[in-house]
DNA sequence: TCAATACGGCACGTGCCGTGCCGATAGGGT
DNA sequence: ACCCTATCGGCACGGCACGTGCCGTATTGA
């Protein structure tokens, strides 16, 4: 078989990120070393290097290699639910162990290695944000939400407390902040003064 | 005088902030070695160990003595525009250089060390939330704002946005931009279909 | 004048960096 | 069945920054 080659290469490439991804949830991202990985891989340093010019990048593939699933919206009509259940996965992953420190730490990175932040919003921001951008869109072209709703505002209000939460004050992103969140946006701070 | 022996010891302290300051603007806050500031400073690596228990503190305590003015809000009696003029003020100082690539390196830090995430949480960002909604509290007492308006996840919205900009897509926090997160939290997203 | 404290300078051992070199190994081409 | 070549693991290297000792000095308050 002539992929014999290629995938002898895969089977270690995987073994690296593995490696990456154990060491950095026991040590920290922090502490990671590449010669920790190479030997915790069972494997030379070369063979890291070959592979990634940086720690940060190796990093990166290693934490969006989790990406399994994905996390497109499903459209059942109700462009609310369709957010509320899209968003209440993402911060159930993102936002807990084990993914959690790991997503929060390649932020961090990316913010100390503008190759690192270019890479995470080519290959996880901007594709994320497109399915978000479609399913509202949809909403829209459905009559779900008003025409001169402004859909980009909309999902940087919902992404934006959200990794606020994450980042900096680092308070749990609970299923009744998503609520609240998603209240706010689509029905407004104060929704019709109600009588009381 | 019996404060020279804390003079002394202040200058030397600020010394070493500034040559901290200086060198991550050269060669950004990864490459800053305690080693290069205290030869900078023209003091031994004793005097900068002595002072702060790791790199991520030094630099907290550097990045946060330029909060010179602070950044208090005014009271006009109108809430949007108040909350306008401090956003675009700090927007305009944690957004571009020289402060932003370094707020930027700081909270990258604070991705890394939960020690400069609880200090940078104590000493910048809760202040700076209670500024806020205290202006807030401050329009709800005057009926500016409904009574049943949630002021922590306004807090929230009118925050979040911005650092996602500043921290994961890196787009620029135009004057423009901080309006429209302003008129959705206050105004709503879709503000009363208007006649057009 | 004297004792105490903080200092600058220097050197040390350690850990990891990124890069060479080597001999071994495993596939693919013929 | 053969060799050729790319890739591999292992090892060693120089370099850098870490954090910590030690020493002689300077500044300060008693």
């Amino acid at each position: 078989m002539t992929d014999s080659r290629a995938s002898r290469h895969d089977n270690r490439t995987e073994a690296i990120m593995r490696a990456a991804l154990d060491l950095a949830l026991e040590v920290g991202y922090a502490k990671l070393s590449i010669e920790a990985v190479a030997t915790r891989a069972g494997v030379g340093k070369h063979t890291v290097y070959r592979r990634w010019s940086s720690r940060g990048l190796l990093f990166l593939d290693a934490v969006l290699s989790l990406n399994t699933g994905g996390l497109s919206h499903p459209n059942t009509g109700d462009v609310v639910a369709d957010l509320r259940e899209t968003m209440t996965k993402a911060a159930n992953l993102l936002g807990h162990p084990p993914w959690g420190p790991l997503y929060q730490a390649l932020i961090g990175e990316a913010q100390h290695d503008s190759e690192v932040a270019a890479a995470l919003n080519r290959r996880f921001i901007e594709p994320q944000t497109a399915d978000t951008l479609a399913r509202l869109k949809a909403a829209k072209d459905q009559g779900e939400i008003a025409p001169d709703f402004d859909l980009d505002l909309a999902f940087d209000m919902l992404s934006g407390p959200l990794y606020y939460r994450l980042l900096i004050t680092q308070q749990p992103i609970t299923d009744d902040y998503i609520d609240r969140v998603l209240q706010a946006v689509f029905a407004g701070m104060s929704p019709k003064p109600q009588t009381r």
